[in-house]
DNA sequence: ACCTGAACACCGTTCAAGT
DNA sequence: ACCTGAACACCGTTCAAGT
């Protein structure tokens, strides 16, 4: 019953991952399986391990496209100059994108290496190139040679909007507080904005 | 082969718990199953669930515990009114009690309710708990009749600093910064506290 | 009433066998 | 070379059968 190639690999990884997201889609990140993308892509479990080395590159695959999408999205955000106005205009394109793409978001942070595995390059990469994007955004607020402290605020803004994010897609930010997220993100930023211009001060 | 009762149920909950520890501290929580702790604690597998209505009560439980241990910690950090010097020998307690109990605070953050499932009601009175103690000490900040706002900020700095947890719970805070989880947890109070401090000057 | 352990329904992963 | 699908090694959970 073998076949021959129709498909390159590349094809083959491309079809898997649109029948991931189908089955995503329709059961939920949770009910993710080798079995399910592999009957909805029309071909045997074996493949799979043909196309990726297991499920967890698969959804590393599914991961690195939502990061990319993610960053497409905020590189739109305008520059002004003025944090304030640039830090809410990231925030707001930051939840919509959250809300448009739910089940990829979430599906960032299920991700759990078995034993401590270090990240790839390219994952490191993204995120990089997200805190490039607040840094541009905060810079204002601080006098040349200060980019320690610039690279310093930068880390523990993304290190409080990612327990806000991650809060939100484990659906326990009502055990916090009944604001909306997007409320809540703002005030966050606020305060941070508030807390850094007050250490200008000095 | 099956014997009398020489045990209340209340006493194999207990026992449950004790060989669920066990197998974590040699195993890890990942390898945390049901069949392993019915073997270490001399009982069939069918028994666990006569204890518990299913692997995810009794992971219930051990965090039930966890955050028992954690609360109990938390209050005997001292109050002197100001809010620097309480708020970061309450996070030294914090870092220190994380520190000593790795497994069981990861396996905090590792709850993933199937299905949208509203927590316990022991769960929520455990977290207010711990906000109530971050509530006493920021208060000297606020004005009377500034409930709403002290209480706004808690819950700020709580999901930020859930961030920095959750980050560590998944060895990925490395990531962002290599600064120790000691230092950032600091810098983060330190930096909430100056934009307190300014929004008060107001 | 309490406990057992075989059995069921799933998983991820492997691999000899086919084309 | 690529693909198949049975098989393996695990899981959580159930339940008829034992005491």
């Amino acid at each position: 019953m073998a076949r021959t190639a129709k498909h390159s690999k590349e094809e083959l990884r491309d079809m898997a991952l649109t029948a991931a997201r189908a089955v995503i889609a329709e059961k939920g990140s949770r009910n993710l399986n080798v079995r399910a993308v592999a009957t909805r892509m029309g071909y045997s479990v074996g493949t799979m391990y043909n196309i990726f080395e297991g499920l967890e590159e698969l959804v590393a695959w599914l991961n690195a496209e939502t990061l990319d999408a993610l960053y497409e999205e905020l590189a739109r955000a305008p520059v002004t100059g003025k944090p304030e106005t640039d830090l809410h205009s990231l925030l707001d394109r930051y939840l919509d994108f959250v809300t448009a793409n739910r089940q990829g978001w979430n599906m960032l942070f299920e991700e759990r290496p078995p034993e401590a595995k270090a990240p790839p390059a390219w994952y490191l990469e993204k995120v990089a190139q997200v805190f490039t994007l607040l840094g541009r955004m905060l810079h204002p607020l601080f006098a040349p040679g200060e980019e320690a402290e610039l690279t310093r605020a930068v880390h523990l803004l993304w290190i409080s909007l990612h327990g806000l994010w991650s809060l939100d897609a484990d659906d326990k930010l009502f055990i916090v507080t009944r604001d909306p997220l997007e409320k809540t993100a703002h005030d966050m930023v606020d305060l941070y904005l508030a807390g850094l211009k007050a250490r200008k001060g000095h």
